[in-house]
RNA sequence: GUCUCCAUAGCUCAGCUGGAUAGAGCAUACGCCUUCUAAGCGUACGGUCGAGUGUUCGAAUCACUCUGGGGACACCA
């Protein structure tokens, strides 16, 4: 409707001679008495034209002449305001029913490659609160630019390799050892989680004792496997399904870390200096240089880390994304500039930061921490509040907002919780749907006409632009405050108005109209990951 | 000190191509179930959009400065 619209008014500037490079502005007025839709034409021309915009709204609307319009208004300080013939609404009933699943698709992503990789956890221990955000973003976005013709993978690097597993091997060890009878301290730097006790418990069960002369690569190994089996189960729980696990490991065979120093040096873009060499980032748009090969010999993180980036664009995608916490955020420019280093477009790199989550209970934030195995898991938050409520909650909000995470808010599963609102309206709708006779098709719609209605339908058949919005801009909360917006028209509608009335003309029209809320409620909530229940 | 995110109702937050009288939930006070689910609907209360300057016909939105808060600034990952 609005490039329709927008069409109309851009014939009508050029039969008058005016010229407008810009794309042309339809509004969706707050107040119903300005109309369907407005534009703001009228107000850019002023300065083109040098006349009053009042005037030129005049002269504009006095031109346009098209069936769609019941009515074309100007009002101050230079608004045109249209009022629309709303049988395109009634139209579009047909139109999402038709479509069912469907509807909403859009490919304004072409089929461009997209490669997003969130979560990342390293198998040290188990997803907190900051993973479960960062899942619930990465995963939705994956699902809207899928519903938007993008050709999406979605990945999680493991960080398998290094420092941490080390530290991971020789916790459990520790552990395992302490049980046998054996007082072991865990070593600095190592992980306490509960986890890494129960790791060595069902060792010892298995096993007793005779695992003390294995070496460290067998704990780092096992307790590797075990953790990563651990966070895999518990994604997927949370409806998160990934096309590609990379382990850092791999990406050492297939680019030598030795070979990405070379080339980084080769590009001029390395120095010595105290027996370390250090990547120029600070003349690569980062603040200062930063050590690629210690003194010691051994490798930084940066390094497997610029050599799984120049993986992933080996392999030809469009964009990547990176969804980071943000105490990564200095790691960005480094990690880019060696990238523009090595001759890569880091254009294509678009990395996320996402706000880190803060923990409140009895009203007091509570502090977490992976070291001291202090934290709380997405698995407890699962089966607390469910799936739903932690997915809907998490993309309620922006990535930049600094969110509270309310313990105590969510697991009181009251109306608080907005997925109860709009789950709510689904089951409204079934409830309704399952005592209804057959459905049969409308052809032509003639007996709605209320307001309410109109509100439901006008949320129905905004759905796609949404979709679009949502994907071109990379932000899931906008489905989410989007179908909060069509379950409250619906209820507004529900508690007016009667569906199944002893009128069998209105009854099947008020009928389809339902089954297209609820086939639209069900394809937005799907690109959240919330699956309404039918019954409440 | 440098970088970065944030500041909107008592609380949690929307408001993202700059538009008309800034919105929602919770909280508070009322009203609505003999009719398809009251986990709902409606009314009221609640705001110098952190402060200032600028750009504009028009700024919560854009730019700059300041104030306050979170986070990051390792030869850890």
């Amino acid at each position: 409707m609005k490039e329709k619209i927008r069409e109309i008014i851009r014939s009508v500037l050029e039969k008058n001679g005016i010229e407008y490079k810009n794309d042309i502005d339809i509004l969706k007025p707050a107040k119903k008495e300005n109309g369907d839709y407005s534009t703001n034409i009228a107000l850019k021309l002023t300065s083109i034209l040098k006349k009053d915009p009042m005037s030129i709204a005049k002269d504009i609307a006095t031109n346009i002449n098209d069936s769609i319009f019941l009515k074309v208004e100007i009002a101050k300080p230079g608004f045109i305001n249209f009022f629309v013939d709303k049988s395109y609404l009634l139209e579009n009933i047909n139109t999402v029913i038709k479509e069912d699943k469907n509807y909403g698709r859009n490919n304004i992503g072409k089929n461009k490659r997209y490669n997003i990789e969130f979560v990342s956890a390293n198998p040290t221990g188990i997803l907190h609160l900051g993973n479960a955000r960062g899942g619930a973003y990465g995963d939705s976005l994956a699902r809207i630019l899928r519903f938007s013709g993008y050709d999406v993978t979605e990945e999680y690097y493991i960080n398998d390799a290094g420092n941490q597993i080390n530290n991971l091997g020789l916790s459990i060890f520790a552990r395992y050892k302490t049980i046998c009878g054996i007082p072991t301290e865990i070593p600095e730097n190592g992980y306490h989680g509960n986890e890494i006790v129960i790791i060595a418990n069902d060792l010892f069960d298995k096993y007793g004792d005779t695992l003390l002369d294995k070496s460290l690569e067998y704990f780092k190994d096992l307790g590797t496997n075990i953790l990563l089996d651990k966070i895999k189960k518990v994604l997927a729980d949370y409806r998160i399904k990934y096309d590609v696990y990379t382990s850092e490991k791999s990406i050492y065979i297939k680019h030598p870390l030795n070979e990405v120093i070379d080339k980084l040096t080769k590009s001029g873009y390395t120095y010595k200096e105290d027996d370390a060499i250090w990547l120029k980032s600070s003349m690569l748009g980062d603040n200062k240089d930063h050590v690629l090969v210690k003194n010691d010999g051994n490798y930084t993180y940066l390094v497997p880390d610029i050599a799984y980036h120049i993986d992933k664009m080996h392999r030809g995608y469009d964009h990547l994304i990176d969804v980071f916490g943000t105490d990564h955020h200095g790691y960005v420019a480094r990690l880019k500039g060696a990238l523009k280093a090595l001759g890569y477009n880091d254009n294509i790199l678009d990395v996320k930061l996402l706000q880190l989550v803060k923990l409140i209970a009895n009203g007091e934030e509570i502090k977490m921490s992976k070291r001291t195995g202090k934290i709380v898991s997405l698995q407890e938050l699962i089966d607390i509040v469910g799936v739903n409520a932690a997915r809907y909650f998490f993309c309620m909000h922006s990535l930049d907002t600094q969110m509270d995470f309310d313990l105590d808010l969510a697991t009181k599963k009251s109306n608080e919780n907005p997925v109860y609102y709009v789950s709510y309206a689904y089951a409204r709708i079934c409830n309704v749907l399952k005592q209804a006779p057959k459905i049969n098709p409308v052809l032509n719609y003639t007996t709605i006409n209320n307001e309410d209605a109109y509100n439901v339908l006008e949320e129905v058949y905004k759905f796609k632009e949404v979709v679009e919005n949502a994907a071109v801009k990379e932000l899931p909360h906008l489905i989410t405050n989007y179908v909060y917006d069509l379950a409250e028209a619906f209820h507004t509608y529900y508690s007016k108005n009667r569906i199944i009335t002893d009128n069998e003309e209105i009854t099947n029209e008020n009928l389809n109209m339902i089954l297209a809320v609820k086939i639209t409620l069900a394809n937005a909530l799907n690109l959240i990951g919330v699956i309404p229940p039918e019954k409440m």
